[in-house]
DNA sequence: CCACAGGACGGCT
DNA sequence: AGCCGTCCTGTG
C-alpha cells in the first residue's frame, strides 16, 4: 500500500546521506528527490523547505520502516557538536557534509554489496547489485516503475559461479558463491553477530570470503551493527589522514595501521562517524 | 593502444 | 609480520 510519511528533522540533507558512500541503491530522480528499496518496500524520499517527505510503497508501518533505516532516532547535532571540538579540520569537514546520516542497512545486503564493492567503482557496484537484484530479487512497482528487492540468502543458494560473473561481477563470483554458502550453513552466524564486542565481530566477518579488513569496517558501521568504534581505511581516508595530520611525502608510505592509530587516539568511539566527513569532504572538494 | 582506479588474497621474504 | 603481483571492468 501506498503510505506517506513526513519529518521536520535538523539534520537530514538528501544528497549528503545518499552520495556519501554508504549505499548504492537509491538513485536521484529528476525532481532532486531520491528512491530505493528498503527490505520489501520501495521509499522516495524528498525534501520542501525543512519537510522531509517518505513516500512508499510499503510492506510495513512506513515510519517504522523510515525510523529505523535513517537512524531519525540518534541525536547527530549532539554528535556533531562533540566532534567539531576535536580540531578544525573535523570542523570544516562536519559543515560540508552536516546532513549525513549513517543507515541502517540490511546486514545480509551490507556483506554483499561491499564485497562487490572491493577494487571497484560506485556506478558499476551500483550496476552489479541492480541486476542482481533485478535477477535474483522480487518485483515491487511504485509509480509505474518497476524495482526490486535485494536477493535473500537462500533466493542466492543456488546460483552457480558462473551465473554471478555473467552479471559482471568479475573475479568477485566466487567470493560472493562462497560468502552465500558460509552464512546459509551458519559458518558465519549472522544473528549472533550484534550481541558481540566489535572487535569479535570483525573476527567473524573476515571469515567471509571475500571480506578483509576494509570490508568488515563498512560492514560493521553501515548496516544495523551500526559500530562508530571503527575507522574504514580506503584510498580516500588515508588520502586525507595523510594530509591533515601525517603529512608523509608519499602516501602510500603510511601505514594502515598508524592510520588506525591515530584515529583510535584523536576521534575514539566516534572515529566511524568522523570517518564519514572526512572521507565525503576530500572525495567531493577533490 | 595504454594508464589508471579500486581491496582481498595468497605467495613470498 | 610486511610487501607485492594478480584478479576484472570501465574511463580518459
Amino acid at each position: 500500500m501506498i503510505d506517506t510519511y513526513i519529518i521536520k528533522p535538523d539534520i537530514f540533507e538528501l544528497d549528503d546521506i545518499f552520495e556519501c558512500g554508504q549505499c548504492f541503491r537509491w538513485n536521484k530522480e529528476d525532481d532532486g528527490s531520491y528512491t530505493g528499496v528498503i527490505g520489501d518496500s520501495v521509499i522516495n524520499v524528498a525534501k520542501k523547505g525543512n519537510d522531509v517527505i517518505f513516500k512508499g510503497n510499503c510492506s510495513g508501518d512506513i515510519k517504522t520502516i523510515c525510523t529505523d533505516y535513517f537512524d531519525l532516532n540518534r541525536d547527530y547535532t549532539k554528535l556533531q557538536n562533540e566532534l567539531s571540538k576535536i580540531d578544525n579540520y573535523l570542523k570544516e569537514s562536519i559543515e560540508y557534509g552536516k546532513g549525513i546520516r549513517i543507515l541502517n542497512q540490511n546486514l545480509w545486503e551490507t556483506i554483499i554489496s561491499f564485497i562487490i564493492s572491493a577494487n571497484n567503482n560506485i556506478p558499476r557496484i551500483k550496476g552489479i547489485i541492480e541486476r542482481l537484484s533485478k535477477t535474483y530479487g522480487k518485483r515491487i512497482e511504485f509509480n509505474g516503475k518497476n524495482y526490486y528487492t535485494f536477493p535473500t540468502a537462500d533466493e542466492l543458494s543456488n546460483v552457480s559461479i558462473e551465473e554471478f560473473r555473467s552479471l559482471g561481477l568479475g573475479f568477485r563470483d566466487v567470493r560472493l558463491y562462497e560468502t552465500t554458502k558460509m552464512i546459509l550453513n551458519k559458518e558465519v552466524d549472522l544473528e549472533k553477530l550484534k550481541d558481540l564486542p566489535t572487535n569479535l565481530a570483525r573476527e567473524e566477518l573476515l571469515k567471509l570470503s571475500g571480506v578483509g579488513p576494509k570490508v568488515a569496517d563498512c560492514i560493521l558501521l553501515f548496516s544495523t551493527l551500526k559500530r562508530f568504534d571503527v575507522f574504514p581505511i580506503d584510498v580516500w581516508v588515508r588520502r586525507v589522514m595523510n594530509e591533515l595530520y601525517i603529512k608523509n611525502e608519499d602516501e602510500n608510505k603510511v601505514s594502515k595501521k598508524e592510520i588506525q592509530k591515530l584515529a583510535d587516539t584523536k576521534f575514539g568511539s566516534m572515529q566511524g562517524l568522523a570517518q564519514q566527513y572526512l572521507f565525503y569532504w576530500k572525495r567531493e572538494t577533490a
